[in-house]
DNA sequence: CCTATGACCATAG
DNA sequence: CCTATGGCCATAG
């Protein structure tokens, strides 16, 4: 298995295809955690990568990014206002920037 | 190459 | 509950 610049970013790639299909597949009043999408995109290292790629998500993008939190069930987004909003959109109970994550929590 | 910086995480205190 | 620490990975300078 060559690692050449071409193989790294195709990876890549296919990791970040597999968090937007997966957070896609997120249901409304669920929430899932940055580890949790890294791990079911075969990555338990990249949760890192994970927030990193909800950021860069182009602004009209459809995709349910807001139902993405850390591991603490809190909001780690540094503009946590709009998220909080569309999760109580989707009936999510939100308190002080906290999900409860054992009522909340995507069992997928 | 090295350092700094993240929408992270587990653990320890 | 909180902060600190070490680990993780990708990107930018």
């Amino acid at each position: 298995m060559k690692n050449t610049r071409e193989a790294r970013q195709r990876t890549q790639q296919d990791f970040s295809e597999r968090v937007w299909q997966l957070v896609a597949a997120i249901p409304s009043g669920n929430v899932a955690t940055y580890g949790q999408i890294a791990t079911l995109a075969g990555s338990p290292q990249r949760s890192r990568l994970v927030g990193r790629i909800l950021s860069h998500l182009p602004a009209e993008s459809r995709l349910p990014w807001y139902r993405v939190i850390n591991a603490q069930g809190k909001i780690s987004n540094p503009d946590p206002k709009r998220q909080q909003q569309l999760l109580e959109l989707d009936g999510v109970e939100v308190k002080l920037l906290r999900v409860k994550l054992r009522r909340y929590q995507w069992q997928s």
